[in-house]
DNA sequence: TCCTAAGCGAGACGGTACGTCTTGTCTTCCA
DNA sequence: TGGAAGACAAGACGTACCGTCTCGCTTAGGA
């Protein structure tokens, strides 16, 4: 049987914000699958057995972490959307993700994990989602993948380069091939 | 040291063959790092030890399976591309897609491994900078990725799809959202 | 780097002796080089993981076990040597070995393997050394080694038989033989 | 089924040849244990499965090479035992140990393989009932393995010495010695 | 002189054991 | 009670030999 420590008590949440703390500075530096429980552990100072009595794995380490960014998403979006922008959440996120550009990196490139990517990915799937909501009703539609795989591609490619463009240059291109694919769609 | 065998070799050619038909089972039914290389040498009947002499590793038994991939696609290319379409290798890609559902399903879905899809996302930007050989020059540019992301996620949305539409419907919306992308950029 | 576990631990200590207790019955039943650390584990019902904790081979495991049976043969000696005896801890060894003939016909025999017999023959060595440390200063000399020698052949040969004398009988003939040899060297 | 080549041919003596020095070679400057069957058809030139044609196992190798040793004791033996010598083999053999100290370490010392030992060990007791046949019948007695050990003993340890003694000091000590054994006992 | 059978090398193959590594469970003890 | 420490079982990994085998090449020795 699972024991499930006090998430309020101040030592578990320290304890938990040691091992995020730990993953993310992993993250950006190695591979996710050369990432082991023990590595995460002794970077945070933590017993690999106290590990699993919060985290069942190092994959959920992840996702509890992945709430923050998207909080953080959300809360910066403007009430309304300008003209001439498609989606209004990726101008934040790309300004994020060239401050941090090491943790991107790891999460959106070539060399991260596929655990990594699914979650980075159904998170720009459902901020799309969100804010294309007048137009998909239920499921994401097909242009809803569409655009999102695109986007999510496109960082990628951004991150990849060796000599990286600014931020705000990325999301001009996007806003712009974008606008076009939702010309009449809407 | 590394023993290459002779490639010529007819029993070498034979136990290859084995062992990718049986990673290709595998992979249409667990994830792919559920697969040990015990389990691929069981169900292709080889030697644990003659795995290793062919490939180092399950990742390279797989890449060495997506050439044929890649070729059987590049020899389906029509001499001309014929109007209203934005790429010609999608449809073939598709129909392939879903006669081996399963296997494609592995390959692209969300079950599937980061290894896997790094190589197939990879045969779809190449496939996609090939075609798109005059508007690029050198490095796949943004809007190659955003169209490669695009499709790869398309394609994921229709098999992660319970009822699944019929392959050229996906390709309609594909080649439609794409033209308008492609608009004025070319 | 290698993990020592904690000797005073009680599983340590029963891990180790069910490994012990393994190793015995093996070697009692099959020849050194037929013996794996798979089928050592198997018996102890210990993990093969576990076995390479504690023991870095299947032959640390075994001088391990040798200390036992040094210890057991010192404590048995006689504060003084009685007359017509050239070595005491003969007789209470060639009865042990009787009692636990088949164990003793691994270690000794002809199909023992050769790192029991190296020991074993160290064993031998050092006590008839210990014994006659009065005649020799520094290196065992080579009337020692000659004793010696003899002792583990004539046991050798004795477990070999098929139709085997009780044990003070051939106690009676080592003693014998043994006596002339040291005559005059002393 | 079982090849066996015509022993008359001349490259079946040839190659038989080329396997039997390059153990030799190697005994003499490793562990028995540590000696490969490719090492032994590296060094002979001699494909690997050609070995397995002549020989099932590098044991059997070996043995084939003893007999040369025994045939030439044999042949040195001087038709009558001298005054004061308890047996004629030693000498002669003890001087073609010191001519090939290296291979004789490996032969008989602490480093050498139980297999060897066994086979080196048995030609010493076969040497031995020989000469002393007139005292035992069927059976070697309990006198002759205690005589023969001994001399194994003596031999390994003047080997392992640093500072090693001339084999007709060694010879000496092992006739005197064994003179008093025999005393009455003839 | 041919040609046929044997010795031989090369090396692919299945198999088995090795020692290493990581994971997740559990137990014990400390603060 | 939460956490640290660490023993343990389980099982995959890649390596190293082993003994078997099939394939051609070559090299006699007999027709």
């Amino acid at each position: 049987m699972q024991q499930i420590p006090n998430p309020t008590d101040r030592r578990v949440l320290r304890t938990r914000q040691m091992l995020r703390a730990a993953l993310i500075g992993l993250i950006a530096e190695r591979n996710w699958d050369d990432i082991g429980v023990q590595d995460i552990c002794d970077r945070a100072n933590v017993g690999r057995s106290t590990f699993y009595t919060h985290f069942g794995d190092k994959e959920e380490l992840l996702v509890s972490g992945f709430d923050d960014l998207r909080v953080m998403l959300l809360s910066l979006r403007p009430p309304m959307r300008p003209k001439n922008v498609a989606l209004t959440f990726t101008a934040p996120l790309l300004h994020h993700a060239d401050e941090n550009r090491m943790l991107f990196r790891a999460l959106v490139g070539k060399r991260s994990g596929l655990v990594v990517q699914r979650h980075f990915r159904k998170l720009v799937v459902d901020l799309t989602v969100l804010e294309l909501a007048d137009t998909t009703v239920g499921e994401p539609t097909f242009v809803v993948r569409y655009i999102a795989g695109a986007f999510f591609e496109l960082v990628s490619a951004w991150l990849d380069a060796h000599q990286p463009q600014p931020p705000s240059e990325i999301d001009a291109v996007f806003q712009q091939l974008t606008l076009r694919v939702l010309a009449t769609s809407r």
